[in-house]
DNA sequence: AAGGCCGACAACCGCCGAAGG
DNA sequence: ACCTTCGGCGGTTGTCGGCCT
């Protein structure tokens, strides 16, 4: 037996909302707050909306401090630092981005960004073609420099008060780290996202091959680069995996700390076990 | 002017994990 | 330990408006 649906669909009102319906919404929340259920939010109200609907409206569009649109060039490089390194984890990156909503971001870079990335890859590639054709093939020796991805700020910091750490080549405790450091990882990302990783890599002769094997077992994550060679995967493959102290004494409450990891992921705290510190281990071997 | 196409964005759907009974 | 409920999330769909033919 399937569960139970959190609202009766067919008597409910779907699509759009109304400025009216806004309004009740907005009114009662900021009198109120949500109570702690939506379900029984909308009925509280007189609305006749899905509690999920209601919710989704307010999160989305009707709380304060929302922003909409005009995503700056920085906003740019950081969603695609953040979506190279975690993926479609669209809550994460929402949280390095005040005022935007994870579902801002996705259709952002579901319509624009992504096209726009892979368009500048495309270019470059050609240009590094060209060059290669005319026997100048520097840029496929200097293997330290990633051409592919918008070349970013070592430390995205939302709080203009924490310290920005540049990321230093140094790894983190593989073991023995304090649980409690672990926790804030454990809440963003996940000791499994790094487990999986490590356990792929750990079948590998090679970093390299490792990172290319994870691409490849996972083509959506990195769709914007599976036009790219071999040769150019392990460009990618070489981001500079680094760890850096972080002010706020660990992956702490949203990961403030983490960068791209293009130039450098901070991977910043006071701990790291499981996945992540075998991941920094196994990259470090083979620098 | 009309119809088709496409991009952008809002909203929905269904799944998963956490929490509580 | 199990079940139910709910919130949260990511993928997908629906709708609208602008542009092109």
């Amino acid at each position: 037996m399937g569960r139970a649906p959190c609202c009766d669909k067919a008597s409910v009102k779907k699509g759009p909302w109304s400025p009216e319906e806004d309004a009740k919404l907005k009114s009662f929340i900021e009198q109120h707050g949500t109570g702690g259920n939506w379900i029984a939010l909308p009925q509280k109200i007189g609305l006749n909306r899905c509690g999920k609907s209601c919710r989704l409206r307010w999160l989305n569009y009707l709380r304060p401090n929302i922003k909409h649109g005009g995503f700056t060039e920085e906003e740019d490089r950081i969603i695609c630092s953040f979506y190279v390194t975690i993926g479609s984890r669209w809550s994460i990156i929402a949280a390095q981005l005040p005022g935007r909503t994870d579902n801002d971001i996705k259709n952002y870079w579901n319509t624009r960004l992504k096209k726009k990335l892979l368009g500048k890859q495309r270019k470059e590639q050609q240009a590094r073609r060209g060059k290669q054709h005319k026997g100048d093939n520097s840029d496929t020796n200097n293997n330290n420099q990633n051409p592919y991805w918008p070349e970013l700020a070592p430390v995205y910091n939302n709080d203009q008060h924490q310290q920005v750490y540049e990321p230093q080549s140094v790894l983190m405790p593989a073991s023995g780290s304090s649980p409690s450091s672990m926790d804030g990882l454990n809440n963003t990302i996940g000791t499994q996202f790094f487990d999986d990783r490590y356990n792929m890599l750990q079948g590998q002769s090679s970093f390299l091959g490792g990172i290319q094997e994870v691409m490849y077992s996972n083509p959506q994550r990195f769709d914007g680069t599976e036009f790219l060679s071999v040769d150019e995967m392990m460009n990618v493959g070489r981001l500079s995996l680094s760890c850096s102290e972080s002010a706020a004494g660990g992956w702490g409450a949203d990961m403030n700390s983490l960068v791209c990891p293009t130039v450098g992921s901070d991977f910043g705290g006071n701990g790291m076990q499981h996945g992540q510190a075998g991941m920094m281990q196994e990259y470090a071997s083979f620098q």
